[in-house]
DNA sequence: TATGAATGAGCTTTCATTCAT
DNA sequence: CATGAATGAAAGCTCATTCAT
């Protein structure tokens, strides 16, 4: 990519960056056109490729960028430690709520990457291990979750409090800009009926 | 379509069907190619669209027909009444791996479409309304749930089974042809963590 | 390449060759566009691309398939030996304007290749030093040139000749279809001419 | 054009001048992008169409420009005249690479112009029958050759020199910087050929 | 019924040209 | 005078769809 794309006002990168999270995250690499993106970013065609060369470039940089963003703001608010795991999901919500309100897409794409059937796309990403998602087993791996012990194994617990996760992230966010606040009130409600059922145990 | 298709034999039907299951439900709609289709059934390109006359005919085709038969798989095994909650999810994981045997890939195809982005794809559906998603619904929501009543409101619980369900599935099947029986296992044991859970309140 | 292209009527596949050996000979690689070179092969676009898969591809097909041509046409006239060197260009002569019979700007493409100035289209050349100009210099080497001795240096003569044919051909061919016999009068003179003056001495 | 151009510092003209010069005569008018030609001149991409409007008048200016120079400089060195017809060969040789001290690509840039094949680029010229090259065909018409009469007709022979001209500065010239000087020595020691054979008659 | 050569609309990418600074 | 970000028409290439055999 073309690092002067850093040079322009910030309002117009983050056009250029919510285009792409949105249009990939909903419709996945191949039924996004350029023509949609630009459009969306408004700008013009030949602007995309002044700075990211390809369509999988802009992919990529849009991968990079939101993994680096969103881990800066996880490890700011969230320092590694024996939390309590209802609190630690807490606190993790709370991040996603935070930065959806400059991205409104970024969680959703960052799922999205993991159901990319585009092997083109996929091949484009740099460090497709480092995953803003490997950050969250490793805190939820440290948590206290001495007090839920009779719940279940700690794996299989957060594994399906995951794909809880990803499941109604997809009901809700898809094509909804005001989708944010709904994940985060059901998202609550679903940590709280969880610790109320550990806590009757 | 064109109806003659069934007077194909019944093996070269079904090369057809799965052909189209698996890079559907592998790849998404727009990464699938006709040429891949044809390839992977071992018919000419000519044939495809004599019989179903477009991709999107094929596609709805596919939701149709696969929707159809496992309704009829589901409705034979599972009759309407009051079953037990968690047997009625463990013969739901029975009539899925009996139908796993002739489509191997069905569960998943018809999960991808949910998450199909491309919006031809999903206009072209006949009645994306009446899933067998639902079914499963209706059943779950006139089972016998008496037993675990505190453990939270059915709507909550069976929806986070659905997102479990739908979560192991994604990372289990795809791309693995042998996924079925790894999925099976895995469902069984949540849904026995699950019981065992609800049985010690 | 697609290898079914040679499957194709023989009228059609040399539409295909005539339509590039001209355009790219008269205007270059990238002063032809596809456009251009399917409307004058009297075909679509995409079978241009189905049976040479790129602009590059089949601009090297071209190269190979009249270099193979052109040698096997010379090589069955023109047997290795010591041919008295004005009977061996007059030789050449002969076999050039039956060539160009077939491919009427075969001459002027081979020659347009070494002006090419695209590195991408010079780059994708598969034995860019298997050239049929290289036939020209090993039967010109071994020419019985003794008649001519005090002339100058066989060297000499022989790289002037070169000169004075690709300069005849580029003025005389460039644009005309008919001018193969215009080529074949004037470089006969000059032979003649030189001849002449050789003899003289 | 702009004729504020010629209030610039010179050496910047020249800069301007000669990128363009190199550029289009090695790779010609399509396979040269204004990319490279600002980066070669080292001025901004705004400037090139601030004084020339468009490539074709940047194009068409070059033309003018070195055509006008090379006459220049030709017409004060050899006056018209009865020049012995191979001491009129060597004046010229000698003012090309007089030339060639100040625009080391003026004399293939020239020569590429009769090869180019855009249809634009060649329309965009404005006198292309005033070429350096009729003044050389103007001078060898009174040229002195009464004393090689018997070599052959005056037209065949001045033609012949200029096509093994081109032929040389072709392979020599092209893609090195070093190649002026030995594009003289070729042709000097062409000329004293041609001279001696003409003297043995 | 079955084939695959042939088509052309639509997509990604390039690059001459414009214009605000 | 000088810059280079921004534009959009045109080019190369893909792929669903048609049709002669």
């Amino acid at each position: 990519m073309n690092e002067k794309f850093f040079d322009l006002k910030k309002e117009k990168q983050d056009r250029m960056i919510n285009a792409g999270l949105q249009l990939f995250a909903v419709n996945g690499y191949r039924n996004t056109s350029t023509d949609e993106i630009v459009a969306a970013a408004q700008i013009s065609k030949g602007l995309l490729f002044h700075y990211f060369a390809s369509k999988t470039g802009y992919y990529s940089f849009l991968y990079d960028y939101i993994t680096r963003y969103a881990l800066l703001e996880l490890n700011t608010r969230i320092r590694p430690g024996k939390h309590d795991f209802f609190e630690l999901e807490r606190a993790f919500l709370k991040a996603e709520t935070a930065l959806m309100e400059q991205y409104p897409s970024y969680l959703l794409f960052l799922d999205s990457v993991r159901l990319e059937g585009d092997k083109e796309a996929l091949a484009s990403l740099n460090k497709p291990e480092e995953t803003v998602f490997s950050f969250y087993k490793e805190r939820e791996a440290e948590s206290d979750y001495s007090a839920y012990l009779r719940m279940d194994s700690r794996e299989t617990f957060t594994s399906v409090l995951g794909y809880v996760k990803a499941g109604i992230m997809r009901e809700v966010i898809r094509d909804k800009a005001q989708g944010a606040s709904e994940y985060q009130r059901r998202m609550s409600a679903i940590l709280d009926s969880f610790q109320r059922l550990a806590a009757s145990l």
